[in-house]
RNA sequence: GGCCCGUUGGUCAAUCGGUUAAGACGCCUCCCUUUCACGGAGGAAUGAGGGGUUCGAUUCCCCUACGGGCUACCA
């Protein structure tokens, strides 16, 4: 038992704290000190708690022993108990703090194997003591510290800050604190696929020793061995993560991509048409790092380009551009059906007749045609969108240039 | 400060005493491509420093340096 105030404890750390020492701990030389169930008489402690008294209840670290645990990815660890605090086991509250609470969770639940990251290694000899303490030493899990996931940018693990500040998600689904209603950007509405995630992760910090990068949950669970597990912190990079999702983007089928770009699409206020977005998802896919990039890559299929980017190709422009788009304009509207070698032929036979060089032309249909610099060949475009849709678009475009 | 854990290219990393020290991301060059990608072929770039042990150290040991974690009635 102990009967210190907050500011008894604020006061034993001014008084200890020293340039040496400047986080004086409630040990076994301090605890001495201190208002407990070790300095006060049987009686004085049996007064207090008749008292009700505030109180907490604290483990006493043996003096001058040692805790030695065997650690999974470590091998042996060695604490001395001089050197770990008489921590607080349960809270003036009566609520348990984490060191309680998880070592009779994990008996409770039978744990075989604790998995945790390595900040919690301090505290090991601590849980260690508690299993032994509470007479369950028997049933103690095997302990595993798995290394922490590190800031890109050096100083320290990585937090939830971070990824505001350089852009990008650190949880995996958009997550606001009930308190401050801060929102945490998540890796699913950022555009990536469990897969990719799952994947991304189990590779920091482990891998198989084949080279191969690229493995489903399943696979993963397969090849896991402990042994493998690195020992250093990783730094978090946010290329290789988009590296990750590009390849299970490329991996998975038109049917599993279908919903999740609709969402993205439906989100950005595109409404896709099914059998047209089926036919666009493998023209774009290999273009798309994150899911979200389907909505830049297909939303000129159901929509024309809002602002297309002619500043692109203002420079070069001249009139006898505008005289080639408005001849081919006219072809264009005795075409019966869109078919893209056709078109393309047409289209160059009609450059050769105006004598300019058929490249200095696609630029700009693509532009007119999509908005920017991107997207599948052209021709393959106008089959999709139609030629009502195209000449429309080449039109307001010609009108834009003028 | 103390205690604990770690240290191979910019990043993730292979190597379990003998290798031209893999591979991937990123970067650069070229090819393919009248866009952007995909793809293909190349390239630059690594054993923190110092001592040992050994015929031989990236690999084993020690020291130093550096990095990380913990040091709350938070987890």
């Amino acid at each position: 038992y102990a009967f210190d105030t907050p500011e008894e404890l604020e006061a034993m750390r001014n008084r200890f704290r020293t340039e040496s020492n400047p986080s004086p701990q409630y040990d076994a030389r301090i605890r001495q000190e201190m208002k407990n169930s070790l300095t006060m008489t049987p009686d004085e402690v049996q007064a207090a708690l008749d008292n009700a008294l505030p109180h907490v209840i604290r483990i006493k670290m043996p003096a001058g022993g040692e805790v030695a645990l065997q650690d999974m990815i470590r091998g042996e660890v060695r604490f001395n108990t001089d050197q770990v605090d008489d921590k607080v086991l349960l809270k003036a509250d009566g609520m348990p703090t984490y060191h309680l609470a998880v070592v009779v969770d994990d008996h409770d639940m039978q744990i075989s194997h604790a998995f945790r990251g390595e900040e919690w290694l301090p505290s090991a000899p601590v849980h260690v003591l508690l299993w032994e303490y509470l007479g369950w030493q028997e049933r103690m899990p095997l302990w595993a510290h798995l290394p922490l996931i590190l800031k890109p940018d050096g100083q320290g693990k990585l937090s939830k800050r971070d990824g505001d500040r350089l852009g990008f998600p650190v949880f995996a689904m958009d997550w606001q604190d009930p308190k401050s209603s801060e929102l945490t950007k998540g890796f699913r509405e950022m555009g990536f696929l469990p897969e990719a995630f799952v994947n991304m992760l189990a590779l920091m910090g482990w891998n198989d020793g084949s080279g191969e990068e690229i493995f489903s949950l399943e696979e993963l669970a397969n090849r896991f061995t402990i042994d493998r597990i690195q020992k250093g912190g990783a730094k978090f990079d946010f290329e290789k993560a988009k590296w990750f999702n590009q390849e299970w983007i490329k991996k998975s089928s038109v049917e599993d991509l279908l919903p999740l770009v609709n969402a993205h699409l439906a989100q950005a206020g595109i409404i896709a048409t099914s059998p047209l977005l089926e036919t666009i998802i493998p023209l774009v896919k290999d273009r798309c790092q994150l899911l979200r990039d389907f909505v830049q890559q297909s939303a000129y299929f159901f929509q024309d380009p809002p602002n297309p980017e002619l500043d692109l190709i203002r420079a070069k422009w001249d009139v006898t551009k505008t005289a080639f788009f408005n001849t081919w304009l006219d072809h264009l509207s005795g075409a019966v059906e869109a078919d893209a070698a056709a078109l393309e032929t047409q289209f160059k036979e009609l450059a050769a007749a105006a004598q300019i060089k058929t490249g200095e032309l696609q630029l700009p249909l693509r532009v007119m045609l999509v908005g920017g610099k991107f997207g599948p060949p052209v021709f393959e475009i106008i089959t999709l969108i139609g030629i009502e849709a195209t000449q429309r678009r080449v039109k307001t475009a010609l009108k834009g240039l003028s």
